[in-house]
DNA sequence: GATCCAATTCAACGGGTGTTGAATCATCAG
DNA sequence: CTGATGATTCAACACCCGTTGAATTGGATC
């Protein structure tokens, strides 16, 4: 009384899917759910294919989440590194600037990303934690040598630990993407994008009369419109 | 030929389990697990009785969560209002500093809530957020209290804006709490407590000289030496 | 000892999960 | 047209989840 058991037609719609449509879905999910609760299901539902099909192109969910690393960490480290060569002499206050900018252009449109560096992952999924430290090491180590050029030169204060300082000034970053357009639009009534603008011309300001030599050297302009 | 589908003989060993050792384990889990990740059935081994048992004490996981909140946030809240007395007149440095202390204190064996206040929550269970909201804002209403006293006393500068400094203020004292025992030990060799006490030391020497009006003004002592 | 009640366990339900092997389709080479 | 090959889907497996109702226990009361 079921219905027959037999082999019944199959495949009927298979329009093409290439790999990167399945990490922009698995990108978009992971952003919204994080690694542990983004199904494949709701992957493959938002790629408009069937969650086998992300097993052809990837070896599991893990792999796949690591593919999405490998397109976006590359990028700031590039950017990064180059911003921290001991060849560029422009103020250390326009350099750290600068980090946060580059921080603000690559992760803005990537809550997925920053819940795992936050460390929603690190403390869950075992095999993951070493790979994040992999990607993530390198861009702070960049930030660090900016912060010990600013020292050398004698525009910071002499008596910081770069390491926390570094760690201060990108992690309340995050905070700013992650937290401020949520939390800012509902107390004062401001837009998502003025939010965070606001946070981060704050945070700097805060931040530069904090490891400043001289506070009162001039500050950057406030973020590129384009924020 | 199957097990005799018969009532069988059932409760062997039951040996009490009151609600707190429940909340105990709860409180475990969830810290090392996170509220979505964490398992009513490794909460009941946790606590040696089973799952069903916690049904029998609260109605639902998120009951369990909210009791959970229930014991620890009333604690903050007390301590921080009482700090944000406006007849305190104690320097600004000290009652802020006294702010990280009372978080530290509080906070600082439970991962849990600290990861539920960093948003891990916020994003993933609807029906929890407007509770966290309701248990978070009053007390972070008392600090932005403290800042505008200080403000207003001519301690710290007229042009801040109090929403933003009392989020940066214990918004990094959370990470400090989270991400320092775990990273630093493994970067410079110093045990997790040091770790915490030095990067609390250091936060607030960067963040007072960013928010002071006159940053020479002496700073508290060093933590307890209890941390 | 019998009765009652609160505390505890058992066993199952329905549903969601990551993953896999076999079946199907689309396309292109010969 | 035939075959082969890569892309895609189907259906299932085994597992874990939150939750529930009925059964069982331990202990106090009568």
């Amino acid at each position: 009384m079921p219905s027959a058991p037999h082999p019944r037609p199959r495949g009927p719609k298979p329009t093409r899917v290439d790999p990167d449509q399945i990490l922009d879905a698995a990108q978009a999910v992971f952003a919204q759910d994080g690694l542990r609760a983004a199904s494949l299901r709701a992957i493959a539902r938002h790629a408009g294919c069937d969650p086998a099909l992300i097993y052809y192109h990837f070896d599991s969910k893990e792999a796949l989440f690591e593919a999405l690393l490998g397109r976006r960490f590359p990028g700031v480290l590039r950017e990064v590194k180059e911003l921290s060569d001991d060849r560029d002499l422009r103020p250390a206050s326009v350099r750290l600037w600068d980090v946060l900018l580059i921080y603000h252009r690559h992760l803005k449109d990537d809550p997925g990303i920053r819940s795992m560096i936050r460390g929603e992952i690190v403390r869950g999924a075992e095999g993951l934690t070493h790979l994040i430290e992999e990607q993530i090491r390198p861009i702070t180590t960049c930030v660090r040598r900016i912060v010990e050029q600013g020292m050398a030169r004698g525009e910071l204060r002499p008596d910081l630990q770069p390491l926390l300082v570094t760690f201060f000034l990108v992690k309340m970053q995050l905070e700013i993407l992650d937290v401020l357009p949520v939390v800012l639009p509902r107390l004062m009534d401001l837009p998502p994008d003025e939010a965070v603008r606001i946070g981060m011309k704050t945070w700097f300001d805060l931040f530069w009369r904090g490891v400043a030599l001289d506070p009162s050297a001039p500050l950057p302009s406030p973020p590129d419109p384009v924020i």
